[in-house]
DNA sequence: ATAAAGCCTCCGGTAACAGGAGGGTCAACC
DNA sequence: GGTTGACCCTCCTGTTACCGGAGGCTTTAT
């Protein structure tokens, strides 16, 4: 059994998550010791494992409670994990297509403005004025 | 002289939008009636619609507190604001990639995945087990 | 006169933790 | 046996940029 400083070594979680997923009942702590310290084993510290790469992908906490739950179901359809990760796949898509707009107009308002001791700016102009066109 | 209503139809900014940045003095109200309610003159608008834009550009609202303030000095120089917009832009490069990958990873992790009835997933498996190779 | 719409302030909630206060516990060392 | 220092606990507050709603005036229209 291990200390909860343990497991953060072993998973490279803060100690503070690891209280919060234990707290948010997400990864619940195997036990405690007399004194309340809470203990985690093997098979807890590869669901925080598990928790932390889906939390990389973007998984709320929420998303991450369904996947480890089906995680946990060994007899679950894979249909089931995919549907999951499809729907999360074009959140992601709509997100980079809009960052991805947006830096090419910022790019371009940067790219147009001299930046230099004038004060005319047209980043300023641009945000003053209404939406930018981005050039070709 | 416009209500708080009036000013929300003409900038599509939502009236407790409009509020909240009176509040963090951002854009203060132009004077307020004897009974108290919001007033916002054209000039107060233009800054609403600058913030939105801004806004929409990721800026947080400390960093369109310094646009604005750049905006409203009528000598600065555009060197200023060109800085603050290429460190803004460097931070929106580095989302926009490591959004890419992950979108990545994900994309390969559900293409391997059948999506049937069987309970082995590629999903479940990679997140168990640690980072995922991308196809080529 | 009254009803509807609009305005106000204040309170609570959101996501996913981080930081810190105040206090108990444990192992080692002298 | 006492003390130091590392570690643990719970509870509270703060973060970002608002949204929703309660309770209560004010204005406008009928």
């Amino acid at each position: 059994m291990l200390t909860i400083n343990d497991a953060s070594k072993r998973t490279n979680l803060p100690v503070k998550t690891i209280r919060y997923y234990d707290e948010v009942g997400l990864v619940l702590a195997t036990g405690r010791t007399p004194a309340g310290y809470r203990l985690y084993d093997d098979r807890s510290c590869q669901k925080l494992g598990f928790v932390q790469r889906a939390r990389q992908f973007n998984f709320s906490i929420e998303e991450c409670r369904e996947l480890l739950s089906l995680y946990e179901d060994h007899g679950r359809p894979s249909r089931d994990v995919k549907k999951i990760t499809l729907s999360k796949l074009a959140l992601l898509q709509k997100q980079l297509d809009d960052l991805t707009t947006l830096t090419l107009e910022l790019q371009t308002l940067a790219n147009q403005c001299t930046g230099d001791d004038r004060p005319d700016c047209p980043i300023l102009n641009a945000f003053s004025a209404g939406p930018i066109d981005a050039e070709p």
